[in-house]
DNA sequence: CGCTGATAGTTCGCTGTCAAACTATCTTCC
DNA sequence: GGAAGATAGTTTGACAGCGAACTATCAGCG
C-alpha cells in the first residue's frame, strides 16, 4: 500500500529503450530526462509570471542582475552577458528593448569610452522588485510538493554542479 | 574539516538577493537556479555529443523517438510533436531536414489521408543508435559525480514531477 | 447523404539568439 | 610614443522555433 511509485512520462520513454536497446546503462537517462522534462513543464508558469509586469524571462534576468548588485544599480554590458552566459551581440539587442521600454538607460562610462554604464531607471527597478517577489513566491509554490525533499534536491543539484562548473 | 561545502554561483545570487531584499524566501529560488544552469551547463555537452554525428538536439530528439518506438520505427507528425512538447509547424521543418540529410522518410498514410507515416532509414536507424550508445555513456559520466546521490535526485525529481504533470 | 466542426500538415511572418565581421578604444611592450 | 594585439559594443546574416492563417481531409450528427 505505501510506497507508492506511480510511473511517468519519462518511465515510458525509458522503458521503451529499454525494452528496444536493453543493453544500455539507461538511469542516468533518466534522471537527465527528469531534470529536462521539469525545465520544459515549469518554464511556461515561471514565465507568466514575468508576463504579468511586460517582462519576458530574459529581460527580467537582466533586470534581476542589476538589481541584486545593489547601489547604484549599475553593470556594464559585458558584465551582463557574462554573468548570463549569452553572446555580446544578445545582450546589445535585449538593453536596446529595456531602454525603449524605459527600464534601464545607457550612460557613457567616464573611465573607459569603449563601454557604457547601463542602470536601473526608477521603473526599472519598481518593476524588478515586483516581479522578482510573486517570482519567488511562484517558484516556492511549485516546488512545495517536495516537502522536505526540497533541501536534498539542493543538495545532489550542489554536488552536481560543483562537478561541473 | 568533513563536510566541505564549497560556495557555487548560484550561492552568490543568492547571497546578493538576501543582501538587497533580505525579506524574500529564497530557498525555492536556489533550487530553481541550481536546476537550470545545471541544464545550461550541460546542453553543450551532450550536444557535441550529437554533433559528432552530424545530428542536433531536436534532430536526435524525433530520431530517438522513432528508434524506440520499435518496429517498423514509424509515427506520423502529430504524435511526434505531442511527445516532443513542440509546435506541428516546428516539426514540419525538422522533418524536413531529416528527410533531406536521408534519414527518415515520409510515405503517403493509407488510412488518413491528411497525414504521413514517417519512417526511419537504415541510415538513420544506425545514425540514431551510434548518437544513443554514446549519448548514453556520455550523460553517465557527467551525472557520475553524483555517485549514491543520484537515486536520491531521481526520487526528488520523480516526485516533482508528478506534481506538474 | 451532406453540413459542421475537428484534425493533419504546411506556409508565412515574427522573434530571439548566435557567430562572424567590423569600428572604436584600450593596453602592452619595445 | 607608437605599433600590435586585446577588448567593448554593434551590425549583419543565418537559423530554429512559435502562433496564426490556410488547405485538405475526416468524423459525427441531423
Amino acid at each position: 500500500m505505501s510506497e507508492e511509485r506511480n510511473a511517468d512520462a519519462i518511465d515510458d520513454v525509458v522503458g521503451a529503450w529499454r525494452r528496444e536497446r536493453p543493453e544500455l546503462d539507461l538511469t542516468a537517462i533518466g534522471v537527465a530526462g527528469r531534470l529536462g522534462r521539469v525545465t520544459m513543464l515549469t518554464t511556461p508558469m515561471v514565465e507568466a509570471v514575468f508576463a504579468k509586469h511586460g517582462l519576458k524571462q530574459g529581460e527580467f534576468d537582466v533586470l534581476a542582475a542589476l538589481r541584486r548588485s545593489g547601489k547604484p544599480y549599475t553593470l556594464i554590458p559585458s558584465e551582463l552577458s557574462a554573468t548570463l552566459m549569452m553572446s555580446r551581440a544578445g545582450m546589445t539587442s535585449r538593453i536596446d528593448r529595456l531602454e525603449s521600454a524605459g527600464l534601464v538607460e545607457r550612460a557613457l562610462d567616464p573611465e573607459d569610452r569603449r563601454s557604457f554604464r547601463v542602470t536601473l531607471t526608477e521603473r526599472g527597478f519598481e518593476v524588478v522588485d515586483a516581479a522578482m517577489t510573486e517570482h519567488a513566491a511562484n517558484v516556492a509554490t511549485l516546488l512545495s510538493p517536495l516537502g522536505g525533499d526540497l533541501e536534498v534536491l539542493d543538495g545532489a543539484l550542489r554536488r552536481l554542479l560543483g562537478s561541473l562548473e
